[in-house]
DNA sequence: CGGTCCCATTGACATATGTCAAGAGAATGC
DNA sequence: GCATTCTCTTGACATATGTCAATGGGACCG
């Protein structure tokens, strides 16, 4: 199960095999069921996990509103990336939407990986390049001027998603709430019969 | 006039003298005048620039409408982050706002920087996980719920920039339109009185 | 099997924001 | 120095989305 990590890591650079070793030696394997909150909002992220089942969701609470900030399954990372990087508490919660199967480093384990292994950063710096990209992506949803241009990029983007998440979770990441997205679906979907 | 620049990643690494020397030998310093277009649409992003004075935005045109992605002035560094980093063409223009002075290195020569001085990957590293975090607060903005507690954002983030970039800009970067924050602005502000 | 919860939908209505248009003032250029 | 833009504001009105409430269908659980 650990070679999903290691497969992931070789794809940004090749590991040498001492790196290969140590990186084994620090993952571990953890499972959540369903409906476990992974972090809570003003914890420290102090580990960075690979999902290798499930799928989970972290969000913030903002003025009394759940706001869904990203959806992470299969091959994503499940961290809090502000919190993670800065190490400092975050808002950000995380929840397993089904049961997840994740390999997790420490904050630390990653740390040390970084100075005793330099070629371990051109790992780091291209996931950061990448999860910034992401980032920016993400963004572009929410400056979108419609809701029905919001719910047809995500239709584009994550196809897969629309079945594995509650209406109501997905209205939160768009910027909208959930009667407003039902009805958006609901013209939508009847305008392709 | 360099030294921005070495200060600049000295601060997330200490830079060798070798190193120092290679990144003099590579950097050039450029002046756009005000209202020039220093990316377009379609064109691949090939360097990145640290901004020494002056002011850019950053924006892209979806449905005629032009929005802006973000503002860059003194310290930050100005690129258009997904073309950069996949060398292919984007959809985003940087337009200098106000005359602005630049240290640019071609993105050829940061891969040879990368490869030739491992370390230099812990600094590319470091501003990928730097541009992640300022991404993601970015995109908090957008998320709020009322015109009134993004513009409340924007003054408690960017005090400075208010006096510098046309309403008409930041309404873009806020997601409203330009008479929306008029209205927001002047009812915030008599309340103040 | 019946009760309880959660999810999604729909309706009626409220409201925030967008749109279109006009105008005043400042900045810019010939 | 005058005309021309541009910026910002304001008004009247249109409309998209939010809010509140009710309903029906599943899923889950005792």
């Amino acid at each position: 199960m650990l070679e999903a990590l290691l497969d992931k890591l070789n794809k940004f650079h090749p590991l040498s095999p001492e790196l290969t070793e140590r990186i084994r030696a620090v993952a571990t394997l953890v499972t959540h069921p369903a409906g476990d909150i992974i972090l809570r909002e003003g914890q420290v992220c102090n580990k960075a996990c690979l999902v290798i089942k499930g799928l989970a969701r972290s969000y913030y609470i903002i003025e009394g509103r759940d706001i869904t900030s990203r959806f992470m399954d299969e091959g994503f990372i499940i961290t809090s990336w502000i919190s993670y990087y800065t190490q400092q508490p975050g808002n950000e919660f995380i929840e397993a939407l089904e049961e997840t199967t994740l390999i997790c480093i420490h904050y630390t384990d990653i740390q040390k990986l970084y100075t005793d292994f330099p070629e371990f950063n051109i790992i780091g710096r291209k996931q950061a390049e990448y999860g910034f990209c992401m980032a920016e992506q993400r963004t572009q949803i929410l400056r979108k001027h419609t809701a029905e241009e919001k719910y047809k990029f995500f239709l584009d983007n994550h196809p897969t998603l629309l079945q594995r998440v509650t209406l109501k979770n997905i209205a939160t990441y768009l910027g909208m709430n959930e009667e407003t997205l039902s009805r958006v679906r609901s013209k939508f979907h009847k305008r392709k019969d």
